[in-house]
DNA sequence: CTGAAAGCGCTTACAG
DNA sequence: CTGAAAGCGCTTACAG
């Protein structure tokens, strides 16, 4: 390659990486021949020599197939600019036996950063971990914001505010609620948003309008039976993601319960499913892609750099689809 | 680490490849000191000196994101298992680009070998530009079986036949059919599945029973609407998969049809989405993971033995759920 | 059964 | 602005 163009190795190793003090004549003979050989440097040679694998890892635990999906085309699409390569990891385990599953990832590939999504987030440990091998990584939202590195979230308790608020403008009083995994920040800031939002209208947070969910379908659909099945039921039930939403719709066909006629739901992220399930789901859209998107893109910036960019807050917005409607006379 | 061990480096190598030739005495000092140690080679150096990069490509179209999810899931546990790695890639672009893509993918990574999933199996030009390259693969059902390289595969033609005789058997004579998208090759097998079925009935075939669709929700929507809105609509529409029977689903509602009652409604994959519609959707199981785990076999085979192992197919079975019943009076 | 040498294809650090 | 040398951490091919 280097002798087609007539220069010594370093030169298009130059060229190639963007670095300054070549001709622009020389850069563009040795593009030209790059070109008409079709030539790839190999990634493994410039990993050993440049002590960087250009390899981004993303880890996580066990989300929603259509949340992930989501995630990993947005880190893809930012990974793409750069030509860096995504290794998508499914962590196994809990506890000491993830943070082995995530150690032995970042040390066999050598990887440059990692995009850690929540829960895995959460886990202190972990965090330590990855600061004691000095990999840079950013956290993608929602999560916990206590940690000094770089993150991207949105508003989840504003969000879950404004979904209740919503309710409660249709004249909902009786609001049933699904709190997501329990190991998940953001359950937290959800049902923070739902009490505020009660609180502000004066209206009594009671327990039993409240069911543990973990942020799937199955749990979703027994926490609904549950609500429903009391003396003065929730007119209203607000799940902490689509995929529980989509389990209340399920229990409420079983039941009998029409929805939004005598029972309006409403979700939270806004993924496939909300579009697919009759009643269209009312909800929250995350801005997934994005978040994903932008989580690569701060990583990214903190390699070249070397330091830490600003975390970011991304914007969220009520979808008002045919799940809600005004409360029952 | 070598010296740590008090051995040669190259006794170090034998021991973590499992090479013969090293004493076992030897080779339980050495995996102490491993352990011990925390000692990973690293990646890009065995990839250098090994010509070899511990790498395989997935590379995927657009597929239902369920669907390719599990795929992923399936590849990646196989591998896990050798410790490769797993590189998902979504081709941009078709025809020329797509090759392109694909290409520069190989070459610039250096992949050890690639899973091919549909419709990009389908591409005799990538086919060949694989093979000149030298890039073992396997490809992942449903597809052309038509290439001597390895494939896994599932029996399209045979489960659309049983999915449709079952709803001959309920009594079904007027039954709608959704084509999958044109490209793929599997969405003829399944129309010629129920064609047989059809003609081994005494049933005619009829165009006005017949859509085409693009394996994606709206497209089983419209087709639906389309259908339906015909003197004598059909008693039962069978989707080429689980998006658009979720689809025809929703056509259903909005034109107030109920499912089972009036239509029955079945799909094909067997994805998350059919246990998550209501009514459940009666659908032909896909065995989807296994499917990719099986082909990351055959691929992880293919690169030691260095010989083409033979080709798969796995079975199916039908999933009899809430959508389908006898026809109506 | 074990090891010393050469080399994989680049980048780093330096010289000119 | 360009290049020659050294070296990244392993494996290959060979010798003993």
């Amino acid at each position: 390659m280097a002798e087609a163009a007539g220069v010594a190795i370093k030169t298009v190793s130059r060229v190639l990486n963007n670095e300054p003090n070549v001709r622009e004549e020389t850069r563009q003979r040795v593009l030209a021949i790059v070109k008409k050989l079709n030539y790839h440097p190999s990634l493994s040679a410039r990993s050993l020599a440049g002590r960087r694998s250009f390899l981004i890892g993303l880890i996580y635990e066990n989300p929603s197939a259509n949340y992930i999906v989501d995630v990993q085309h947005g880190a893809m699409a930012r990974c793409r600019e750069d030509r860096f390569q995504l290794l998508m990891h499914q962590v196994t385990g809990r506890g000491e036996e993830m943070e082995r599953d995530v150690l032995g990832l970042v040390d066999q590939t050598h990887l440059d950063g990692l995009i850690v999504t929540a829960p895995l987030s959460e886990s202190a440990d972990l965090m330590r971990a990855l600061d004691r091998r000095a990999l840079p990584f950013v956290r993608v939202a929602p999560n916990d914001v206590a940690h000094p590195t770089p993150y991207v979230d949105m508003d989840d308790a504003g969000a879950a505010r404004e979904m209740t608020e919503y309710l409660i403008g249709l004249g909902h009083r009786r609001i049933g609620f699904i709190i997501g995994h329990p190991d998940h920040f953001a359950s937290g800031q959800r049902l923070l948003g739902y009490k505020a939002a009660l609180a502000a209208h004066d209206i009594a947070y009671l327990e039993r309008y409240v069911r543990q969910g973990f942020f799937v379908f199955e749990s979703g659909m027994e926490a609904a039976k549950d609500l429903l099945s009391q003396n003065e039921p929730p007119t209203a039930i607000f799940a902490s993601n689509d995929d529980m939403a989509a389990g209340v719709l399920m229990a409420a066909h079983e039941l009998g319960i029409n929805v939004p006629e005598r029972l309006s739901v409403a979700g939270f992220d806004d993924t496939y499913i909300a579009k697919t399930v009759w009643p269209r789901l009312t909800t929250v859209h995350q801005p997934t892609y994005d978040l994903a998107y932008t989580a690569t893109n701060l990583l990214l910036q903190m390699l070249q750099t070397g330091i830490a960019p600003q975390s970011m807050r991304l914007g969220y917005r009520l979808v008002c689809r045919a799940s809600t409607a005004v409360v029952p006379k």
